[in-house]
DNA sequence: CCGACAATACCGCATTTGTATGATTTTCAG
DNA sequence: CTGAAAATCATACAAATGCGGTATTGTCGG
């Protein structure tokens, strides 16, 4: 016989880590190593008896779970992480892969599928729910226009936006580009007027590409 | 009755393509409404007849398969593309989903999971092979090691700088943390005393890793 | 238990910034 | 040459920001 997959569940609420637990125990193939109720005891535990999987919650007291992965993969680099969120369209998907977990699901998938996912994760894949891995893939997605989106912007724009982008303010731009600080001001609005932005930073980071 | 998902194949190899049609047009809730041997063939004629799933082949004589989905999807922003290769390791994941593709299977899959990927594309997943999905998840995580001056940050702090990142004003963080503006202001100034700034563009800065 | 620190919150002030309106000069392509 | 776009400068106002001080509450490690 082949040996289990060895699971940890990182989960606050009482009822649903029980009924992980189970779920996971009960089958055939894995095997329920251990249960934590916060991200603190978990960072403190798993680090000495590291398991296969982790099944980690988002939302938790104290250090939120995605903290919690940050910590503990780069201690237990064979460990794969699952998150487990009520929440589909966040934002905190991609801090969750950033912070070294390798799969997103969601509380209401159902047990079959948890299941399945676990052992897909343990076997070198990456299991999503479909709208997060559409919302991953499109990331990548590059249109052509926005990259063409600074060549609207003259070249004296482009000046100031550069230092604006070291954080420099409108009188210190003035002063290096020998003009007053209210022509700076003035070519900072053209510059949001062409990038329909509304502050610096917004500005700032259309010009590095960054989103 | 429900409508048929309209497929297009664009293969230059004769008998695959005759045999992913036949398997397509064959099943039901599919049709295979186009078959293109060549990339420009395609580029022609998808522009004028969108189908709502094209099964692209990466290695065709010519444009490529990635390079004709950069050119299509703009045009045909509904239709989705699959991208069907025999290699399952290369760095040609990455631009063919920069250039809009949103599945990426092997053609050594079995008929049954083709079919299947197709319905998931079609009802707004990804589709992707494990090791594929692995790849991507992988490709976001970020090692702690490169930033070290943000330790010195709380987690609430590092919640405000990242709001502040996408360029939201100290209002908007407040709403969005539920905390007053005034709380808000407050963790922004320690911010600053620690990075050692004097300007948000300064902090986000810093806090992005640009210099 | 206590001290350090994080998070919360308020008041206030000077400056910067975002927005608007208007005008003059330079530059450059048709 | 000529008109459009770019660059320059000014004034004005409301909002946002940066900086300072102060205070309460809660948590956590020693």
């Amino acid at each position: 016989m082949k040996t289990s997959i060895s699971v940890a569940i990182v989960e606050d609420k009482e009822a649903i880590r029980q009924s992980l637990a189970i779920l996971v125990d009960g089958a055939d193939g894995f095997v329920c190593r251990l249960t934590f109720e916060t991200a603190e005891d978990a960072l403190d535990q798993l680090t000495r008896e590291p398991v296969d999987v982790v099944l980690m919650d988002i939302d938790l007291p104290g250090m939120n779970g995605i903290e919690c992965v940050r910590q503990l993969k780069p201690r237990c680099p064979q460990t794969q992480f699952m998150m487990c969120t009520v929440y589909d369209e966040d934002e905190t998907v991609f801090d969750a892969l950033k912070a070294g977990a390798t799969a997103y699901i969601l509380k209401r998938s159902p047990p079959h599928k948890l299941l399945e996912a676990i052992t897909e994760l343990h076997e070198g894949g990456a299991p999503m729910s479909s709208t997060i891995a559409r919302k991953i893939a499109g990331s990548f997605h590059v249109s052509p226009s926005a990259s063409n989106e600074l060549d609207v912007l003259t070249t004296r724009e482009r000046e100031i936006l550069d230092r604006l982008a070291k954080g420099h303010s409108h009188k210190e731009v003035a002063t290096e580009l020998f003009v007053s600080p209210t022509t700076v001001r003035k070519h900072i609005f053209n510059i949001y007027e062409k990038l329909q932005v509304h502050s610096r930073v917004e500005a700032v980071n259309k010009y590095l590409g960054r989103k």
